[in-house]
RNA sequence: UGGGGCGUCGCCAAGCGGUAAGGCAUCGGCCUUUGGAGCCGACAUUCGUAGGUUCGAAUCCUACCGCCCCAGCCA
């Protein structure tokens, strides 16, 4: 499926009338993460609305840091960020910007409510601005400071630039309206002490713009026009719009909201995952099972999947969860056009070919993908010794089984018919060795006659076998909402979202498989290799499984 | 019981007064040297509920119900 190219949603309808109607001449965006953690999925929505309307509509997205707490800030942070956002597939140019860039501009402007009577320097504690702030149903009380004259006001905060006062003393807010029904007017803290260096301007400040302040102000400085943001800043417009209304910037940028995304199995919360992180719930930020782009790139799945998912689930103002499927439909979707098929064998059997001669390689030519006629083929080692995976074979098969079983005969994938004829077993009764005929007229996997079998298996020659770590990743939470109904989050973890298995057998040719490509194992999934693999210690992370039929049968008939 | 939002198929989502797109999932069938992929078909007489306006309503009006967000010197 190929995700159309024209998608509509109301905030290109926003933006397409501003165009149609002049109200603007170029759009403007811009992506604003707080340096705080890393990039998750729900940021790769946000990217790929921001970005893509900047390229749809001609026009320019800035990479703008959020970078006005350093107390949560760091650079390892910051460099997360753009490496993500280029994997991801988009560029910013020229337009990387840090709200940190325009400290001094907002302290001006600041500077200059004062002196408009419309801010004040207030020495409340933090509680007693909350006991004061009033409730959902009840208007705030003024701060007894409320009143202060513009001298004392303008002394004040240059003296709390300058260091005089330790962190929590004092802050500025903004005079608004202690009685508004909407909370964010009830005075919001534009200013407020944090003796703290910060990861770009160093020790040059100790006082610090909220997000209220600086948001808005740093989009008009660089002349965005749509400022997109998530639902929960609804609320925050009207004062948006109060600080640009009543401060003498250089252009009048808007506000829209749009639907965060909620995942099913997945959590996105920048709290819940750097719990994960430093609990050692999980290897790290960038653990394949994390919804972190670092996460998903190391999982394997391709920045193309995400812009499709991102395309796929569209942009509105409902809350709503997407269900992860839809998410794997559109890596599938990519993977089984982009991808090397290979054959590897993840639960090993012995199958023995009691026909072929002991001592013989043959080089059989297997085709790299059916999708893909210019991806060629390769040779693969064939002989009498190979490796086939455990679940196909069953001694006493349900009806719906159609791979190996005493007496049957199939395909080994590009290779040849076999029959099995007889089953070893060890003294537990266990299953340990399969022996068969070849039919040597099979060759490249027809028969001359016609005659056709029901499956087909993929295989590797023992004496070429290369052993591998194979690390199978399933859903991080077991629950599709994790935490809900007053669970615990930990709780819902699944306990099998990782499984390593070790001695699985390789191909030859997946020992070269370069890092960051993802290839498929045929009839099984998609499988990247790990960091954490070496030349002589292959480890391959499983991206995600092929969809599978007889699975599904197996689950309904159980 | 304040304010701001949202309610269209199991999930996401078009629709903007003219008689319910599409995708995911699911279920059938065909095809297949991956039980993959592909192809074909099924899948909302109904749009939170109840009234009203209209020749005609998911779209307009009224009331009600439900869900989400807001009382950080976080963003």
């Amino acid at each position: 499926m190929t995700p159309t190219p024209e998608r509509s949603d109301f905030i290109r309808d926003i933006v397409a009338a501003d165009l149609r109607e002049g109200r603007i001449d170029t759009v403007v965006t811009r992506f604003p993460p707080e340096p705080n953690g890393y990039l998750h999925i729900g940021h790769a929505k946000s990217i790929c609305l921001n970005f893509g309307i900047a390229t749809e509509f001609g026009g320019r997205c800035h990479l703008r840091f959020d970078d006005t707490n350093p107390v949560k800030e760091e650079q390892e942070y910051l460099d997360s960020i753009m490496a993500d956002v280029r994997w991801l597939g988009f560029d910013w140019g020229e337009h990387l910007y840090h709200a940190s860039d325009y400290f001094e501009q907002l302290y001006e402007w600041a500077v200059h409510l004062i002196e408009a009577g419309k801010a004040y320097v207030d020495d409340l504690s933090a509680e007693e601005i909350r006991e004061h702030r009033g409730t959902l149903t009840e208007p705030g009380t003024p701060s007894p400071w409320r009143d202060r004259s513009v001298e004392e006001n303008l002394d004040l905060f240059a003296r709390m630039r300058a260091g005089e006062f330790p962190n929590g003393s004092r802050v500025l807010r903004a005079k608004i309206d202690m009685a508004s029904p909407n909370i964010n007017f009830r005075d919001p803290v534009m200013y407020r002490i944090l003796h703290a260096d910060h990861p770009r301007t160093g020790d040059a400040w100790c006082i610090y713009p909220s997000y209220d302040f600086a948001h808005g102000q740093s989009d008009a400085i660089e002349g965005i026009t749509h400022s997109i943001c998530t639902l929960e800043f609804q609320d925050h417009r009207p004062l948006y719009d109060w600080f640009i209304a009543n401060l003498p910037v250089p252009s009048q940028p808007h506000q829209y909201e749009f639907a965060r995304l909620n995942l099913t199995h997945t959590v996105l919360s920048k709290r819940v995952l750097l719990k994960l992180v430093k609990e050692g719930f999980v290897r790290g930020w960038d653990d394949p099972r994390m919804p972190t782009l670092s996460g998903i790139r190391r999982r394997g799945f391709p920045a193309e999947g995400l812009r499709d998912f991102a395309a796929m689930i569209g942009v509105a103002r409902a809350d709503s969860v997407v269900e992860i499927e839809m998410l794997e439909h559109a890596v599938r979707d990519v993977l089984n056009r982009t991808t090397l098929r290979r054959m590897a064998v993840l639960d090993p059997i012995k199958l023995v070919i009691e026909n072929y001669p002991e001592g013989v390689t043959e080089e059989l030519e297997v085709p790299n993908s059916p999708e893909d006629p210019d991806a060629g083929s390769r040779m693969v080692p064939f002989s009498r010794d190979l490796w086939i995976e455990r679940d196909d074979f069953m001694e006493d098969p349900p009806k719906k089984f159609f791979r190996l079983a005493p007496g049957r005969e199939v395909r080994l994938r590009s290779a040849y018919f076999v029959t099995c004829t007889d089953v070893i077993k060890d003294a537990e009764g266990r299953v340990v060795e399969l022996r068969c005929t070849y039919d040597p007229e099979s060759r490249g996997g027809s028969a001359p006659d016609g005659r056709k079998v029901k499956a087909t298996l993929h295989w590797v020659s023992a004496a070429h076998a290369v052993d591998a770590e194979v690390r199978l990743y399933d859903h991080l939470f077991a629950d599709p909402f994790p935490g809900s109904d007053g669970r615990d989050l930990l709780d819902d973890l699944n306990p099998d979202s990782e499984v390593i298995l070790q001695g699985a057998k390789l191909e030859p040719a997946l020992a070269d498989t370069p890092a960051g490509e993802t290839v498929q194992f045929e009839r099984l999934g998609y499988f990247c290799p790990d960091p954490d693999s070496t030349p002589t210690a292959p480890v391959f992370n499983r991206t995600l499984t092929l969809k599978d039929t007889w699975a599904r049968l197996q689950a309904k008939g159980a």
